[in-house]
DNA sequence: ATTTGACGTATTGTTGACAAAATGCGTGAT
DNA sequence: ATCACGCATTTTGTCAACAATACGTCAAAT
């Protein structure tokens, strides 16, 4: 029987057919306007097309996949508004994350915080991008999951994979969005036990980041015949 | 060909049948435990069993519906925790979607409040439960869409719906989670612009929503499938 | 040179049959 | 009375083949 499975010759499940796809775009080795062919997934996954198709239509429902009827689905390529959105709900959920934290916090939530933090400061001290860009990513899922909410650590997930969609195509690819400071700083309020200070700190990392992107769409002769005739 | 679709003889898409589940279970046609079969909701739907999958799997991914493998998905029975983690997040979200909205309201925006209210009030007058039921859930998602924040609208959607499922299990059906009351002041605070006393309303809503909340589950009814989903 | 129609290709959507898994029930043993 | 086991039932999971759809390409017509 041929190794084709991932974990113990066992076939993915969904769940983790949805997060290597999300881990694969998140770290842009899956770059908006990626083609996904169901054959081609189903083959890669080593499972039948009936199994891949959940899997579309979950990531077309959470906008990070995109599907055409009838030709196949492709990695999403957010709108400038959508990227704004993308924004403005992580400005709502992630300040309140910290404070949250930060009044409650032990010497658990620390250690924890401190570990992520160490490997994030190694993986930039050896120039590893890639791990850069998850780990930063991954840095605000660690946050909603210590504060204890699975459903606002589900809701972070989606956002934090569309972010990486918005900063691929908004930001270079060669700047991590997020600077290690900032998350250093976070990560010693929550630890003061300062909730407004981590509030404050979050607030400001999230509209540094938004603000370091370019939102102006590339020049496109963009002409709608339809809309130009209707009056 | 027997006219067995929805909709022109069109058999209805992936995102039709989950509004249609999830306005059965908002409307509490589809009370949490409710066995879901893929054969009969393929026969319901008029579709092959291959459309009801990814239907049921993005359901279950949403926490609405629980997917017991081989042995098939029944409608989620949330637990008191998730019950809190519901409302934890919709008072973050709503407030400030409440907030942006009287930041700039218009007459479109108030005129449009003011039908849904009409249509709440005349609900209420003629004693239609299920409508009521639908149309204050409708109310949280009108003000959403009309904060004009299309991932913010989806993300209220699932709320809202698991919502449902919460209330249905914790407060007696006959209740209506939403006083119309609180709805006719949110909206006025909105028309007069003014957000910081909307944001508090609709906090103050959410709280006394979450308070008239009982952790005893109520009993199981039996029920037939194909009319709980005719609505 | 441009437009249109036909055709081929790629891919999803559908179908029916069957395999696999989980659960309930009945029966026999203790 | 309880427990274990075998079997039946229910339901999902898999499979392969084929239908349907969307799009690109190319040739013919204008």
């Amino acid at each position: 029987m041929p190794a084709k499975t991932t974990h113990a010759n066992r076939p993915p499940t969904q769940e983790q057919m949805v997060e290597r796809i999300m881990a694969a775009v998140v770290e842009h080795r899956l770059p908006p306007g990626t083609r996904l062919v169901e054959d081609r997934l189903a083959q890669v996954f080593g499972v039948n097309r009936a199994r891949v198709r959940p899997v579309l239509a979950r990531l077309a429902h959470e906008g990070i996949v995109t599907l055409h009827p009838n030709r196949g689905a492709a990695i999403s390529e957010p709108t400038a508004e959508q990227a704004r959105e993308v924004f403005e709900l992580r400005r709502l959920l992630e300040p309140a994350i910290v404070q949250t934290l930060a009044a409650r916090t032990d010497r658990a939530v620390e250690r924890r915080l401190e570990a992520h933090l160490k490997r994030e400061a190694e993986a930039a001290a050896r120039d590893d991008h890639r791990a850069l860009i998850r780990l930063t990513g991954e840095f605000h899922l660690l946050l909603a999951e210590l504060a204890g909410n699975q459903l606002m650590l589900r809701m972070l997930r989606e956002l934090e994979t569309l972010t990486s969609l918005v900063i691929y195509l908004y930001e270079s690819p060669n700047t991590p969005a997020c600077r290690g400071d900032d998350h250093v700083e976070i990560a010693a309020a929550i630890a003061r036990g300062d909730g407004a200070r981590a509030a404050r700190l979050m607030l400001a990392h999230l509209n540094e980041v938004e603000e370091g992107l370019d939102m102006a769409p590339p020049p496109e002769a963009a002409f709608d015949l339809a809309e130009a005739l209707a009056g």
